[in-house]
DNA sequence: TATGAATGAGACTTCATTCAT
DNA sequence: GATGAATGAAGTCTCATTCAT
């Protein structure tokens, strides 16, 4: 399963709305404007400014600026939970591509971050508002206890019963299997964008470490 | 090194400035409305109103809205940071208190555990607005790399030549071991508040995680 | 050269830049308000509602309150200015129409008297306000010293050869005149305006008393 | 009669009424602030922190702002209009000092100088706000027509008889020569106060003009 | 469909004035 | 008498949204 293939299905999750090139124009400038400045202190006039087009264009299209701000981030989300729901995902992990949990997690990893480099500006606007927007926060909160956590626990599983890795409520190896990505995501994007950084290389720590830990005892 | 003596060490920061009555409502209000509405979209006079004072009130006591944020976030990530700052702290890493990394790390994941939980709605609202404000960035950015990491790597440097953890630069090692204790906290607090966490073993987990992985080799 | 064409000359000045019906109202309004109340005790609502607008009209047309101020003043003091830049200004002076002083000083003197009925109020602002903004007062101040003072200077020294008028320094002739005009100006419109003046009698003393003093010899 | 005796009469006036010394402060300060700002564009809390006082102070010595401001402009109008109020006043224009109108004159114009010079920061509050109160017009357009004009006239109709100065009505040479004389004041002291001023040549100037007029036939 | 002028509610902030200490 | 914290009305200005063109 390749990149190519995740992102046809995401085109066409999205592609049958076709959207104008003033809209395309709008959610540019909003996506800029709202991941700069947050969503509440992004003035629409100052979006509409951006994207060249009158204040009340960008109504005609969304109702609110709240569903200008759904727009941006629902389709983006969908995306980026989209590997999760390929029929084949599990079954692919669990038959021949990914052997060991390592595989898995390294793909997992590369592959996420790809999708951040390509997204972040969308992916910070979300992170910002989950906590203000129940609009946001419970269409997530269900999908990633319905689909993503189901079939990250069963692969999980699966790679217990092999002995790969070790004998934890699997929430919690999901977690730190999450939190040492996000936690190279953090200073990578946010905190020190500027520097240079070998991500392939990284991904290697990140990888080792979660499988190994930090142990010198090898 | 106990909790105590850090609280008193902060407490002492900024017990010289008195705090009238009134001026301790605003803050609680605002505290209250920033963390629950993010700060753009809070209101002073929402504020006002929750504090029960005039609106003026707190313009006499804080010259502008972003003055008000910064009197809340400021002292708290002092002491936040604080632990850091004692002048005891690294030699007592090394000397006797921590004789193993596993010690200290669990020691840092407990006690600034402890201390989220004390101050979880300010510490909320400074993780929203440090992307929005350079004057939350800077300062904090400019103490972290001139004092918390000095001295962080310098332990996890004795820690390396002691043998106990593996040999990857100093940053990924901090990052690795931070994310860990992160990725506890943010589900445990941002995404499933009202769930039950036993925290004592959730730490042994990480930090368990943390020195020896996810590998089954032991 | 007459009245006509000078206002020909303003107008068009300031023609091209179209003023929608809800400007005028709003220009109007502040007129009326400033010249009565003073700038700074002016109040945006009190004008908005003066001149029935929403008061977020008005700052959509004026970005401040005060770039209100300066669209009232600034094109009318450059058409008070405006005789004097008028090309064939000095030049009329010399050659044919005004054959002495006193013609011409009795020209300005009718002509400005004129232009100050029509725009007293916006004068008065100006008056007021160039006290305390810098922004009036530089321009005109400059305004003053190269074009207008420039021109005047050339005229006196013309009568002066001519033995017309006494060899004083031209600041001085020109102070001299023009604060007769403004002597008479100030109680004609502010101490005493609903008294009845007979404006082309008092001209007549004027032109009369800067010619030839009081004295009773003559 | 001497500048002393006018400054007696006029201390005496006010020095029954005992000013404390933060009252004083007070009074300077606000002087400083309004003619430096306008009264309606000050703020009594700035007034307040020049003076060194607290805010409430003011309000302990005067009631209201415009109160403050009546209390620094009443008494200093009151020495401005003084010199016509003494009982010799007249008597000694007529007997003796002032043989012709020309002495007068300058007598006049010297003496009011040196009050501007001295009190300039007051009379700009008063000229400024003498357009927006009441409170301050009436009592001086009642004070000037009842005393300073009636004095006035006397001399000028003496002067008349004598043959001195030409037959215009009173009020027109009144206004005449106050204007020449403010004429200087203006920019003397607002427009180019920078400006190198021969206050004794000028006056000289100023009175040989308004005696002969500017025509070089003497 | 797109525009942008107009709106009015509400934002932040200032200020003269009061009053308990 | 002096203070300065507190007030709440009012000020300037912003903004999402509407609607006639």
């Amino acid at each position: 399963m390749s990149d190519q293939e995740w992102i046809k299905e995401l085109i066409n999750d999205t592609e049958d709305t076709v959207i104008s090139e003033k809209q395309q124009k709008i959610l540019a400038a909003a996506i800029d404007t709202f991941s700069e400045k947050g969503f509440a202190a992004s003035s629409t006039s100052e979006i509409a400014k951006k994207a060249g087009v009158a204040e009340g264009t960008i109504f005609r299209h969304y109702k609110t600026k709240k569903e200008l701000l759904l727009a941006i981030v629902t389709p983006t989300m969908a995306k980026f939970a989209a590997p999760f729901f390929i029929k084949t995902f599990a079954k692919e992990v669990f038959e021949k591509e990914y052997e060991h949990y390592e595989d898995f997690l390294r793909m997992i990893a590369k592959n996420r971050l790809e999708f951040v480099k390509k997204h972040f500006s969308v992916l910070k606007i979300f992170i910002q508002e989950i906590a203000f927007h129940d609009e946001l926060r419970e269409p997530y909160q269900k999908l990633f206890n319905e689909h993503v956590y189901g079939k990250f626990k069963k692969i999980i599983e699966h790679f217990q019963e092999k002995g790969e890795i070790i004998d934890l409520p699997p929430e919690t190896i999901i977690r730190m299997s999450a939190s040492s990505i996000i936690g190279y995501i953090l200073p990578r994007f946010i905190l020190f964008p500027n520097q240079e950084w070998d991500d392939d290389k990284e991904i290697e720590h990140i990888v080792e470490f979660v499988m190994y830990g930090l142990s010198g005892k090898r």
